[in-house]
DNA sequence: GTGTGCCATCTTCCATGCAAGATGGCATTT
DNA sequence: AAATGCCATCTTGCATGGAAGATGGCACAC
């Protein structure tokens, strides 16, 4: 069968339900689908060359991952995210990271020293992308330092916890980085943790990532409330 | 259309899919679906008489909370607990309801002294049963205490994760609860959590939090361990 | 002008058919 | 007897049709 449509094309691996749901998950994550958007599974199946089935089922996975809701008889409603949210993320992140940044600092040294030098790696691509102004490098580098810490932890179910949050944030994120100040803070906190992990310090390190986490949090959402975005 | 089929009837409210997740939901907490059985999508809807589709669906939700596998073209697989998933859970646990306790501490005095008065009554309920010998009420009765822990933390972001991990551990529980030694040190870690929400001490009420479950944790593995439990 | 109720339309829910992939047993070969 | 390869069978992936629920606009009554 031709795809008639021109969108999407990659669907290399994989069924059809993964391709709806990657399509649709990163549709939803580049703003392409707007939030408060209520979209017929006919239309995206359409959109996407394939029937109804597919869509539908990625839909219930999108809805599991808090991206969208399915509503009976009416729709996909892309959901919109409210300052509340992102207070409930936030302490869903300094819980996991913390938590994460702990369980490093206990690990044996091996390991520990190779956690530590990833993270590094990020954290002085951070420091570089600020010197040269690079914003999006810088949030690119961020990112990359988060989601190395869950990663070494070795915990599949955080990792999952933390992926499926960290999409939820991330319009957010996108949205609020060129208002963000602490660019500067947030490397040194960042060499704080790695100091602590290095150390072999589990409450430092826990300490450390939670400081982190709460100060972004202490920082973004005044930003969001006194820019009035009631939801993005 | 009558339900030729004697199992499941209370479908009262809802979908299909809603109904066939419920189902298949108990059937595996309560192990009537074995850990490791195999079963197939046509089978299940024969049984709980409906077609393949909502079952499929359901499946597919299934599969998000972890406790089943969708293997393509093979069937449904009820996935079994190792040791290891319940080293990961309980660093979930620790994290997540060591910060709930946190918040709780940090809410203003109302809320704080409702949500204490609340978990009171369920430690109450823990050291009746303990000393009643009622070793079933105890469970419930500790579970509902770390239920409402979370519950009063007001995220539901937070309360998913927990519900879901708790579904997970919920073999494990059952399994391990004629072994279990600590009960006297539960109650008393219990109050210890309690009493830091009543003084809006967050960081006692997140520390006595962590040590209570993590206490847990290391007198649950050695016991999953030497049992030579390799799943359950 | 305002409020009420009906109905055309849109949308999902679920059943079912077809096709393709995976498996396990059986026959055949060595 | 052991190994190999084939095929019947079982299973899901996906498409599609029928049915029922939800909505919003329009006509009608007041």
């Amino acid at each position: 069968m031709a795809r008639s449509t021109a969108r999407v094309d990659e669907e290399r691996k994989g069924s059809l339900v993964d391709d709806a749901y990657a399509a649709m998950r990163s549709a939803i994550l580049d703003a392409s689908f707007a939030p408060g958007y209520q979209a017929s599974e006919q239309e995206i199946a359409l959109r996407l060359g394939m029937s109804r089935t597919p869509v539908h089922e990625a839909a219930i996975r999108l809805q599991e991952d808090g991206l969208v809701r399915v509503q009976p008889r009416r729709g996909i409603l892309i959901l919109a995210l409210a300052p509340e949210d992102v207070r409930e993320i936030y302490d869903v992140v300094i819980a996991i990271e913390g938590r994460a940044a702990e369980i490093i600092a206990e690990m044996a040294e091996p390991a520990r020293l190779k956690a530590a030098a990833a993270l590094d790696a990020a954290t002085e691509k951070m420091a570089k992308a600020h010197a040269d102004g690079d914003l999006p490098a810088w949030g690119q580098a961020d990112g990359a330092f988060h989601s190395l810490l869950i990663e070494h932890a070795r915990n599949r179910r955080m990792s999952r916890i933390a992926q499926t949050i960290s999409d939820q944030l991330h319009r957010a994120r996108m949205l609020t980085l060129n208002l963000r100040k602490g660019l500067e803070a947030s490397v040194e906190e960042h060499r704080a943790i790695i100091r602590s992990i290095l150390a072999g310090d589990p409450v430092a390190a826990l300490n450390a990532a939670r400081r982190h986490r709460i100060r972004a949090r202490d920082e973004l959402l005044p930003l969001l409330t006194s820019y009035g975005l009631k939801h993005l």
